[in-house]
DNA sequence: CATTTATGTAACGAACTAGTCCCTAACAAT
DNA sequence: ATTGTTAGGGACTAGTTCGTTACATAAATG
């Protein structure tokens, strides 16, 4: 066993896991968690303000900034990592939409559904999307890993729109990627613009009635426009 | 814009000239024609860049840097005006939209047709939009001149939604703002998210055709929506 | 002509900011 | 324990950015 040295060190017990604060953390355990903490750190500067706006030393103290250049080539790639797991973690929660219960209708409602509410919970993923589309998408596309997780949802839509054409209660010829378009364009504005709009009109878009309202209109606007009617 | 009077143009001379030497600019002009000029630029820096990323030297050489703080408390100040005057261009085009002639229905698409033309052929205006809803509307807020010109649009849309009741063709109850809110989200996001949204499904949502088509789309969608069905 | 207004050029310094250096602590292997 | 490696704390730097001033001068006004 180990002298306790007279700083810093603590009783560490090496083998018996008491839930003690400093628990024997391996290097890649806690290379991982540091990361993870300053890409949180991150979102939140980088959605307040912006890629340019966003400042390292207010991002982190002085501490925190060294891990960043430690751990990260610099702001831009930080930008990246906070921009990338973002995304991931919006695939991870589509691929988790029940699309298969009930008729087409009844599943484009839930996607429906869960595009809101997904929006209105997840405002910074809304401001890192409107924040590339500034800069063009220009660190967007130095991504890797993006462009299948979309063709994803794609395919999701055209097999709700088949079957729903199957079942006779939607019209024919819609393309999948206009659904999107429009899914999102009404799930998305009322969370990205929604500072400009409670301004100029005095409505309040964030309570939980508010969203609950909202994903019921998005899906009646969708039905509406893609069901047969005869 | 006023004619570009290089000389010889008559400001104004009622009184006091007996033989008119034409003054060359008057003071006035000069004014508002340099103020003018400075925003134009300063639109483009703005809107590329963002507040923050703007640089004052960059929007401005030399010369017109030393305009910008003769005419300009600084930056913010400037960056107000570019927004003050986007939205007053906005205003101005809105009031220009016939919504007597035909039916609620057509003036409506009218009022549809011209939002996404709108949209699409000034990009500038959503960019500084999306900035200023990334700033949580900091800066709108400065701006005492805008509520009643949004007024403006809800009373044209209640009209046009009244109307069409009477008419026999809308549903009743709906909201004109959140007609309003719909109707400029798919007007907006198609532009707002062009970049993000052309890279992760390779589309191109900015040729004449697109706009066009997309303009009948939303005609659609908006009039499926607020149609009465029986 | 004299005065005021507008503008071109340059320079400056204070404040910031991204990124780096040096050193120490924690950990791992021997 | 000794030694080497990984991680990180704190201060520093080199380079920008911004706002401002000084100065000259041209143009409009009276």
């Amino acid at each position: 066993m180990r002298e306790p040295s007279t700083l810093s060190e603590v009783a560490e017990l090496p083998e018996s896991d008491t839930d003690a604060k400093p628990p024997r953390r391996s290097r890649a355990e806690s290379r991982e968690q540091a990361i993870n903490q300053i890409i949180d750190i991150a979102t939140n500067e980088f959605v307040e303000k912006g890629l340019a706006g966003a400042r390292i030393d207010e991002i982190a103290g002085k501490a925190t900034k060294r891990k960043i250049y430690y751990y990260f080539e610099g702001k831009d790639e930080l930008y990246r990592a906070v921009l990338a797991r973002a995304y991931a973690q919006v695939r991870e929660s589509e691929a988790e939409v029940d699309i298969e219960s009930g008729n087409a209708a009844e599943a484009l409602r839930r996607l429906i559904e869960h595009d809101v509410h997904y929006h209105a919970r997840h405002p910074e993923l809304v401001r890192l999307v409107m924040n590339e589309n500034i800069h063009r998408a220009e660190h967007l596309k130095q991504i890797p890993t993006l462009p299948q997780g979309n063709r994803r949802v794609i395919e999701i839509l055209q097999a709700i729109l088949s079957r729903g054409e199957a079942e006779g209660l939607f019209r024919a010829g819609i393309d999948p990627v206009d659904l999107h378009l429009n899914l999102t364009a009404l799930s998305f504005y009322n969370v990205s613009n929604q500072f400009t709009f409670a301004h100029n009109f005095g409505v309040d878009m964030t309570s939980d009635e508010a969203i609950a309202r909202r994903a019921q209109q998005v899906g009646d606007i969708i039905l509406a426009w893609v069901t047969k009617k005869d």
